[in-house]
DNA sequence: GTCTATACCGAGATAGAC
DNA sequence: GTCTATCTCGGTATAGAC
């Protein structure tokens, strides 16, 4: 009750960098808690503004998940240079540069999996059809021998796992273990489904 | 308008079958729209009773996911059989194992995977903790070499890897895909972890 | 014990006043 | 740009009918 409103931070005059202000919240709060459990009232009274404002600025919960999301690079752009070198070393590769993309924006993977995870139809999710559509095409097509759009399929299923569990679950070791030495052991065993070392 | 309430089965006079019908839908609709994307009261609609009976009688909508989630056997008893044989393919018996059991069940694992992942603070999420726990410890027991308890978690990373794309996201063709078929090529990969071809 | 009716509170979306 | 109603929906607790 000491001031109407207004916390944490009432300097720079009455700038308006509460867009930026309730975009920081919203990511934390999203990565902490996930869509549903992250409330716009809530990120909207620890970031000093109206609930209504954020739904004026960003056009809805949905909206602000979006904007949450907006990356200093592209993920597609990423992938044809991967699929591109060696097929001998593509687990390895994959792996790292997935870690090396990912790790410094986790909490946008985390709210990225976790609302895809966490309601809607899972036909429908975004993440997960960039990822059959780009992915698995592009893989399908350096890979050969029998069950290959099937192996495709298993090598996303293993990135999705690291992602689980370094990004959302937390689990030590793996969460903040280094990049380099996860893609070690990891890289090998999506090479195994991508080249297998032997015949099946 | 037909009649005041009750539909698609009026069969059975007026038995009290209905617990059993709100598990059946609250399966159907936790599997298809996550925790969070399920109402308690669109449930109770299709089920043919009033939205309190839900409460009523599981305490609640997290009670209706853990009454969701009776199984009928134990997760934890599938694992010492797994341990305890060869280490050569421990990898093959992992998947292999954890399909079967999981198999006749998607609905309920995903459901809650979706759940666990949904909302919530990820250092708490029960399915997370019950592998981080049982089965990493136990599994780096069998294991030898540098990072045991890395590769071990990794492990688990795979199986949560699959999980998400054969029962959660539900893409082809790992979704339809007989167990044995994926167990062939994944189970391998997963020994890769384990147990190395190589050193690094 | 089984079930319904009602009311309460928090949440997101929207319209409109200042 | 900011804030105040207000609407609707969803989960929950309570009372009480059968």
């Amino acid at each position: 009750m000491t001031g109407p409103r207004k916390r944490g931070r009432p300097a720079a005059g009455s700038g308006p960098d509460n867009r930026e202000r309730i975009l920081e919240v919203a990511r934390k709060h999203l990565a902490a808690k996930g869509f549903a459990g992250s409330s716009l009232r809530a990120i909207a009274r620890e970031a000093g503004v109206d609930p209504s404002l954020i739904s004026h600025y960003f056009g809805g919960k949905a909206g602000l998940l979006v904007a949450t999301m907006q990356l200093p690079f592209n993920p597609l752009e990423k992938i044809p240079p991967v699929l591109a070198g060696d097929v001998e070393d593509l687990g390895v590769r994959l792996v790292t540069t997935f870690l090396d993309a990912w790790d410094p924006h986790r909490d946008v993977f985390s709210a990225l999996l976790r609302s895809t995870f966490g309601s809607g139809d899972p036909a429908s999710m975004p993440a997960v059809q960039m990822a059959q559509n780009v992915v698995v095409a592009g893989l399908r097509g350096k890979i050969s021998g029998p069950d290959a759009d099937l192996r495709a399929t298993l090598a996303i299923a293993q990135l999705i796992g690291i992602a689980s569990i370094r990004y959302v679950a937390r689990l030590e070791p793996v969460a903040s273990a280094p990049a380099e030495l996860v893609a070690r052991w990891y890289g090998p065993a999506i090479q195994e489904v991508l080249t297998p070392s032997a015949d099946r």
